[in-house]
DNA sequence: GATCCGTGGTT
DNA sequence: TAACCAAGGAT
């Protein structure tokens, strides 16, 4: 047993939000919606869709008896919608490889589309309490300081990191799976990114970060994410169009929205691509 | 393995 | 206010 173990325990017993998908009557397919949702998107984001989602399409059956298009226009403005398509891919497998319930199996876990690394742990861990590393962005940084002693991880994952989280794991499967949903909480609300909250931190007598006194971050700089005129705010603009529209959209109405005629059509094409949106015959455009 | 993929709150 | 960043995955 780790030093850090039961003072994170305690503190998850305490202080755990009281999140839809972490109530007892949750069932793995909310787990699995929720994961989805909150990748790369901050919880407060997610709460009201997610309950709309789960309230329209409680099993994965439901979802994957409608067009992606309708999952793509419910997914409204949380961002990445090509998860949108994935969570949807995803029910139709599920009800074509595993008869429609979420398997609990880690591999056919991360066989689904939109299921990843962590993705696959997390819903094996949280939604059928098995013991797995759950290794996410708030994990990654509260290591990085109680043990590493440095502000922040590296820019991926790096199997020193994935070998450190896999020794920290506890043996018993339950502990193991309140450690990895405890460890992630403090990440959340506590060891934040930017000023983090040492004073109300359970382990913060054990952290190697504030030992060595709050060393800066000096890892090579984090790339910037630019958004004004690039591809991405592009795709969003016209898909934002398609997805407040009640039918197909003329050409005319995504022209109105993108001035740069030559990325415009670029976007468009990739949405097509992708899968996000359709071309009729008519010309026009619509979610798919 | 580097790059691409949305959105909006926070500082 | 511009920068940062939030439960990653696919290619």
């Amino acid at each position: 047993m780790s030093a850090l173990h039961e003072p994170v325990l305690r503190w998850y017993d305490a202080h755990a939000r009281d999140l839809p998908w972490r109530r007892p009557e949750a069932s793995p397919w909310s787990v699995m919606v929720s994961e989805l949702m909150l990748q790369q998107t901050p919880v407060s984001r997610v709460l009201p869709v997610h309950e709309q989602w789960l309230e329209r399409w409680p099993t994965p059956a439901d979802l994957a008896a409608e067009p992606t298009g309708e999952a793509v226009r419910m997914w409204g403005r949380l961002g990445y919608p090509r998860r949108a398509l994935r969570l949807h891919a995803a029910a139709t497998a599920i009800v074509e490889r595993h008869g429609g319930e979420v398997p609990a199996d880690h591999a056919a876990l991360l066989a689904l589309p939109g299921v990843g690394d962590y993705t696959a742990a997390a819903i094996a861990s949280f939604a059928f309490g098995q013991r797995h590393v759950v290794l996410d962005t708030n994990v990654r940084r509260v290591l990085a300081r109680t043990v590493g002693g440095v502000e922040l991880p590296a820019a991926h994952v790096t199997k020193a990191e994935k070998e450190a989280a896999a020794e920290l794991l506890p043996e018993d499967e339950a502990t193991a799976a309140t450690w990895a949903v405890g460890v992630m909480e403090l990440g959340a609300l506590v060891c934040t990114a930017a000023r983090p909250r040492c004073t109300e931190c359970p382990v913060a007598s054990l952290c190697a970060w504030r030992s060595a006194g709050y060393p800066a971050y000096d890892g090579p700089p984090r790339r910037v994410q630019t958004w004004a005129g690039t591809d991405r705010q592009c795709r969003g603009r016209l898909l934002a169009v398609l997805r407040d529209a009640d039918g197909p959209v003329h050409p005319s109405r995504l022209e109105a929205i993108w001035a740069e005629e030559a990325q415009r059509a670029r976007c468009l094409a990739g949405l097509v691509e992708d899968g996000l949106a359709v071309r009729t015959d008519a010309g026009t455009y619509a979610l798919p």
